[in-house]
DNA sequence: TCGTTGCGAAACTCAATCGTATCGAAATTA
DNA sequence: TAATTTCGATACGATTGAGTTTCGCAACGA
């Protein structure tokens, strides 16, 4: 029994081609950036973008919801480092880093399947929620809560509203603002205004 | 529709059901409500739950698409009267508007159908924006505008960050926030955060 | 070289849904 | 009553896509 040794045996046999999984992965999340609901979303075309055979995705996943899961697992929310001088500067930061996203393949997926199929693919969903939406929430929710502390955000501010006011913002232009890449200096003018606030 | 003889000529033959035509709609908005896509949406589920045969639904509507254009088109928004004593109490009565909606099966059908269907079906959001949403987004804007005039709001806010930011908080609420029926204070503690701000 | 496994392509079965057609019964006008 | 039209129900062929199988070839270990 002379085995490869390193941990796992390597079985014989043509081993499967990392490069097609990869292709799999990004067809998948090329339709979902496009705007394809996961309901849509058909097996046939996904192997028809990835130029790959069906054969090859159902030998990887049993079903097609096993492949979003796993596609949209990918999407691991790349949280960008907080200066940490200032609460400002840090919302400035996160709320950027969702801007850029929002013009991005990767980030249009996440607004798609977070906005669409919350209440359709529940299952699908919570996997998703904690890999990719989660970090970024608790981010925006940490700095909020410094704010507090540090006495540089209102004492009696309710954290959730915070975050209401400001990621609700930016998804609004995203959503429902002129058409276009959103303006660069967006997420700096959404903060300045909730934090200063509507009145004078 | 039942004609009274006044104008066109009855035709001959037995009068097409107000109460059927009805059940379509409403059996078409409840999937709709239930979270189903405009793409999932099947004819026979619509005339299951409407407990019509798909006869009546072809009779009547050429296509999906056309029934769904028609259905949405029901979906009048119906705008609270304002006070117009202060800006912060319209856009409280706006606010608070928005909360009862996203309770109901209509409001939940406005709230679907523009997050999910946006750029999937362009030219049946063209009726449904128009009809649906634009009323709600031009009253939210007037208050504001009326704000800014009367010194209440800054002088120099912009208009869509304004509208962003309350629209935003709320819809934030609705998809985000914890599961269940919105707080009733929701609408007055949105206005209140947004118009002091997060600042002290 | 040989055995094993993965590859893409194609054909297949099965189920859902489309849009149409047909049926007998019901509703209405003439 | 007779003619007409709609009703719900059901059946139909066409299409789509899921998931499986088969095939000939490619890539690997032994």
């Amino acid at each position: 029994m002379t085995i490869q040794e390193s941990g796992a045996a390597r079985p014989a046999g043509r081993p499967r081609s990392e490069k097609a999984e990869k292709a799999i992965i990004e067809a998948t999340l090329d339709l979902i950036a496009e705007g394809m609901g996961v309901s849509e979303l058909s097996i046939e075309a996904i192997a028809s973008r990835a130029g790959v055979g069906k054969t090859t995705i159902y030998r990887r996943w049993s079903s097609k919801e096993d492949l979003v899961v796993d596609a949209l697992a990918t999407l691991k929310a790349p949280l960008p480092p907080l200066a940490g001088t200032s609460v400002r500067d840090d919302l400035i930061t996160l709320l950027d880093a969702m801007r850029i996203e929002a013009g991005q393949r990767r980030g249009r997926c996440v607004m798609n399947v977070a906005m669409s199929e919350a209440d359709r693919h529940p299952r699908l969903m919570e996997r998703f929620v904690k890999r990719a939406l989660e970090p970024r929430r608790r981010a925006l929710q940490e700095v909020i809560e410094r704010g507090i502390a540090s006495g540089e955000l209102r004492a009696d501010l309710d954290v959730s509203m915070g975050m209401a006011i400001l990621s609700g913002a930016m998804m609004w232009h995203t959503k429902w603002g002129p058409p276009g890449d959103l303006p660069e200096d967006l997420a700096e003018r959404v903060v300045d205004a909730a934090l200063t606030g509507l009145v004078p």
